[in-house]
DNA sequence: ACGAAATGATAGTGAGTACTAACAAACATA
DNA sequence: TATGTTTGTTAGTACTCACTATCATTTCGT
């Protein structure tokens, strides 16, 4: 059988190009580069992919993990604060690692190649509303004060893109990461959660 | 009287190409556009830069507002938390933003160019270190309660970074920065405010 | 073992692009 | 006016790289 992706030649350049176009960029990598790293020739590249352009575009509809997050959470929560915001800052950290790659290649090629930014930015954006939801339904139950949840869901937010964005080349070494991540989510929660409670 | 940056032809040769840079990318963009963009010919490029890359670094030397930050701060804090907390992370707003493009820059191009990284990051770590030390004072006075001074200021630090990555297409408009910035700064700092003080 | 599908090796094409060479025009200063 | 400096123009070189064509080779199901 044939298609499009048959055996596992085709992931191997997939993957081999989004390693490669992470860490030196789309127009720096060479075709014929990808196709060593996967251990295959170049003309395997085209034969299964026709241009350099949809490897890539191909390489993200694979290989970039999406949803998840709120079934995670809806089904996991148990309304209390410190337990909760634990709960959603690990399950992000967990879901921007697994596409740590991929954010790295939209973050660089946006604005070369189109479309890619949104696709990443649609995880926060969902993030945003549901936080914001949360915050709201917290307060209803009189379990913080929430002069303003959507604020206070976006500063939750965008403190742990920080983190992640600080840290993207790997946790425990380089940059400044002498701070581990759990060490990091812990103290930040508690921080928010005393901010939250009065 | 020549020397290598002369004129002001070299300028708008280096802010031509510090803006199409910064939203295409390095390899993407053309000596000629560059030049054209800077109502110059490609010529006049070269004659002034010798070569494309140094021209990037040449426009980086000048054009990467560094140090700023620390003198700012010893003279102007108050030692009353909410206060200086916002006028901490309103300085570095207006740093990073003055230097947007040159951070878009180098998160871009590093890996593809060496050394860029290391610029922009001295920022930050000074920050840090410059944050920590105030934490501590500050609980030495009896004005805060700081189990954790360095991660307290990382997750400050984290917190003003991704919402300055979230919007450095401009606040105001497009992607989900339907918040304007001095809302958020001012609605973070009460609630690191309220994390910090018991 | 046989045939079909997938892969490889080699050579080449065509477009793009950093960079150079040589000469002409504009401009300033004295 | 004369001279030097800066810019423009045009043509061209050397090189990279996405992509193709052709033929040989391997792999694999049956």
């Amino acid at each position: 059988m044939s298609g499009s992706s048959s055996s596992s030649s085709s992931d191997k350049l997939l993957l081999a190009a989004i390693d490669l176009i992470a860490d030196r960029g789309y127009k720096c990598v060479t075709t014929k580069e990808i196709a060593a790293a996967a251990g295959l020739s170049e003309m395997t590249l085209f034969r299964h992919f026709g241009s350099k352009q949809n490897l890539l575009e191909s390489a993200f509809d694979r290989f970039h993990y999406a949803g998840e997050m709120q079934k995670l959470f809806t089904e996991k929560l148990v309304w209390e604060l410190e337990t909760d915001l634990l709960l959603i800052s690990r399950t992000y950290h967990e879901i921007m690692n697994r596409n740590r790659k991929m954010i790295q290649i939209s973050l660089r090629e946006s604005g070369s190649l189109p479309g890619f930014r949104e696709k990443t930015q649609k995880h926060p954006r969902h993030l945003r509303e549901f936080l914001t939801d949360y915050f709201v339904k917290m307060a209803e139950r009189g379990k913080m004060v929430s002069t303003n949840p959507d604020l206070q869901a976006v500063s939750f937010m965008w403190m742990n893109y920080g983190a992640f964005m600080n840290n993207r080349e790997g946790w425990g070494e380089g940059t400044f990461a002498d701070v581990a991540l759990d060490d990091f989510i812990q103290e930040s929660v508690k921080l928010f959660v005393g901010g939250l409670t009065p």
